[in-house]
DNA sequence: CAGTGGTCTAGACCACATT
DNA sequence: ATGTGGTCTAGACCACTGT
């Protein structure tokens, strides 16, 4: 199904905007996948056309899709959907950094284990997951700067959803996690929330992380979530703070 | 100085565009205090003649300035610069919760010293102070919920830029501290940056948690800022999560 | 070069809030 | 009723990109 074979909806009578309708029919593309990650939108004069409204009106939809991350404008080229292959995107959800470094940069990874096994009550109720499949995939990967461990992540994500995934697809992805959902599953991952805590380190994480036990770390509880509010991973991430700190700088934007 | 009286300089054939500079014209009023957090600023119609443009023009460098967090629009009202009043503001910077709720709750306050000494050299240097007055604030705010404290805030701001700040108007503030910073000394805080690790508690803080040395809690750094980056505010929070969290909901906005 | 998004104009009309 | 910001139009011209 392509885009410009869909039949829109615009009211100009209604009470909504004109430019909130159309982002809302845009956006529904994405999630009706007649619009994937990376591809590009039809041009500004051919949705003028489709829509039936001026310029002016597409362009205030393009940009509020823009501001929430979901469509990139490249001048002189067009305007793409975003995906996490932009570089935009490779340290929007990693907060790690070095202690005496202001720069993120990108951890070495090394996957510990990975396994199927049935999910949680909790991982049931926060991803959905029906009772026919309810199986998970549980991941665990290290992550390092110079050969020094400081964080260990657990994914978690429902089987159903990743039809096909294997320890080797996991490992041989060539980019971020979130970049193999995108390419290999057709997910994207648009928003996350976190939770974090401090607690003393328990025997098993300790030793990944090359620590006593019980020395205090990071708990990081995050749920990535696809458009429309669909949570489709669960992870929990444990970090050692010895030498690296979570990062939040925060303009005060709107937004968060 | 009205900003009506102030000659401004926008240049037509600049490369920059016009909105941009305009936003930045605007941005300077705020800067040389000719405008004010929660003032009126002048409406689209005097601001296209302020300035020699359309007004599409004008609303551009607003709505810049209002996502960044600077001006808010109210529709039959006029715009109005941001102000830590606002109830937006209230939750901005304050990211714990109590374990079993979603939503942020007004955390009880309580003043435990309130202290005046020489900064640190890592004080001197982020807040950059000068050495004929190198006088420092020191603050420890006591945060609870329903009587139980979870946190412990130390905050440290330069008396230069504080002038005539007391203990006694310090805790006799109605509102956030940084309304009072905004609303006695002209000071609003737009910006911050977080810096967060796990620790073991010291017995001080341990004590004023009101739990065991060595217990695993957070501590914050905190740096906040006003406009043009300039650094007002280092401040430290020591977190018991034992029954909260530090919370952060990230839509994948351009701005963080 | 042709095609894209970026900027800017000069209006019209609507929805909202105060007087 | 008046004044505010919000939406929308129908263009013009510029700056950038790849061929």
């Amino acid at each position: 199904m392509s885009i410009t074979d869909i039949k829109f909806n615009i009211d100009h009578n209604s009470k909504t905007p004109l430019w909130m309708q159309i982002r809302n029919e845009l956006f529904d593309c994405l999630y009706k996948e007649a619009l994937r990650p990376g591809q590009l939108i039809p041009n500004e004069k051919t949705l003028v056309e489709l829509f039936n409204v001026s310029i002016g009106t597409v362009r205030k939809a393009i940009g509020a899709l823009e501001s929430e991350g979901i469509l990139i404008r490249k001048q002189g080229l067009g305007t793409f959907v975003c995906q996490h292959d932009d570089r935009s995107f490779l340290f929007k959800y990693f907060h790690i950094v070095h202690h005496d470094s202001d720069e993120r940069h990108i951890p070495e990874v090394e996957c510990a284990s990975f396994k199927s096994r049935d999910a949680s009550d909790r991982e049931i109720d926060i991803l959905n997951i029906s009772k026919e499949n309810s199986k998970v995939f549980s991941i665990y990967n290290k992550l390092a700067f110079h050969g020094k461990v400081h964080s260990v992540d657990n994914i978690v994500i429902s089987a159903a959803k990743f039809p096909l995934l294997t320890e080797e697809i996991f490992i041989n992805r060539h980019n971020t996690v979130y970049n193999l959902y995108q390419n290999k599953f057709n997910v994207f991952i648009s928003k996350c929330s976190e939770r974090i805590r401090a607690i003393p380190a328990q025997d098993n994480i300790a030793k990944m992380l090359g620590i006593k036990a019980n020395t205090s770390i990071l708990q990081i509880h995050r749920v990535g979530y696809t458009y429309h509010d669909e949570a489709i991973e669960v992870r929990t991430s444990y970090v050692n703070t010895s030498e690296t700190e979570y990062i939040r700088e925060q303009y005060s934007t709107v937004g968060e």
